[in-house]
DNA sequence: ATTATCTATAGATCTATAGATAATGC
DNA sequence: ATTATCTATAGATCTATAGATAATGC
């Protein structure tokens, strides 16, 4: 069926739908059960089609999680990608946050299904991390260095900014159940989350004289 | 076996010995794999002894996972439980963080043991959170309240603090893999997120006036 | 006598495949 | 003719039990 030049024929209307269909029943079983206490039989329920469907067109179960990691981790670390030199420092990372605080409200799957992986040493996806991901960060951590330096942000090791941001933000999608126990009214609990995350980074990165 | 007023009989030294060993070897696998992704025949193998017999000293994989969360809770929330009235306010808090990120050094399977649970929505264990963790949470809540109230502390939501707690020291063990990609000397990797732990907490807490 | 341990295996669950049938596209 | 889908099931994996044997404690 392949080329001779070795791609595969172009994919199909019915083939692109049923792949993003089981993509999204996918994101749904292995972001709340983790890799192995994910089965086919959800997913293919949660898809609406057989499981023989779902190995029709992928591989297998690893290659469907793999193929969901792929897809997501572009979009996931998109947010990173756009902090830029272009505006002020301390707008740069609050607008960083906000964003990440709206993914963990919104797309809370997507925290969970990563948080899953990487908790238990991310099996499929270290080498992302060292390909994709390290070079990214890096870059980043470059950038507000030099912010820091030209005294634009208060100084902090830009390393465990960054570390420290994800813990944060993450924290309210993959730790929700807790959150929900602790802080009952959801509503008011991402108004209070958000105010709270702000507050507390542009409390350490304002430039100025320290407190006290 | 059971006594007339339902208390079993007093285990023997072989049987705590052997419970502690199932427990110990529980911890390793079902903090590395999640639930579903542990298997007796793993744990057996690590507390070195027959599956059959694992079944010998607990119900079955269920009860072990359940004894296990249950033995682990109460050390876990031990640092928060000690948080007091006695101390200075942010002495009492920055001991708790430091506390925080020496379990998180010292016991991440500990950590990633809760975080596997949670994550999936604490099946096993939410009725603990309720009963043990809410009460706790909200009297601690209420005293770090009082603080922020006298001035002690900067204001700040008390919930959204210890949130953010958690957050960040847990991060470090959960997400080790991930930290260790990024950040890859270990010893300067833990020094400098201890440091900038303890700067972000104390810079959002003390009293005066904001920078800026 | 009771407690502890093992081998063998039943029974359930899960991934993946075989093979037949239906739907779709030249 | 090719693509898509289903039922049935093989084969692997996993939890739990049966039943026999060894070790320990009165």
């Amino acid at each position: 069926m392949d080329m001779a030049d070795g791609s595969a024929k172009k994919p199909s209307r019915i083939q692109l739908r049923n792949r993003k269909r089981i993509m999204e029943a996918a994101l749904e079983v292995f972001s709340q059960h983790g890799y192995r206490g994910a089965t086919l039989d959800q997913i293919a329920e949660a898809a609406g089609m057989s499981k023989p469907n779902l190995i029709y067109y992928f591989d297998g179960k690893e290659a469907i999680h793999v193929a969901l990691l792929n897809a997501l981790m572009e979009e996931w670390l998109a947010p990173l990608a756009e902090v830029s030199d272009d505006g002020e420092p301390l707008d740069e990372i609050l607008t960083y946050i906000r964003r990440k605080m709206e993914m963990s409200r919104l797309f809370p799957r997507e925290s969970r299904l990563f948080a899953n992986e990487i908790i238990q040493g991310a099996p499929r996806m270290l080498p992302h991390l060292e390909s994709d991901l390290k070079p990214l960060f890096d870059e980043k951590c470059a950038l507000i260095q030099s912010w820091m330096a030209a005294g634009r942000l208060a100084p902090a090791d830009p390393a465990q900014l960054i570390l420290s941001i994800w813990a944060i933000t993450q924290h309210y999608a993959d730790f929700d159940t807790q959150v929900r126990v602790l802080v009952p009214d959801e509503a008011e609990g991402w108004a209070a989350a958000n105010a709270h995350v702000e507050a507390m980074f542009q409390n350490l990165l304002t430039p100025g004289a320290t407190k006290s």
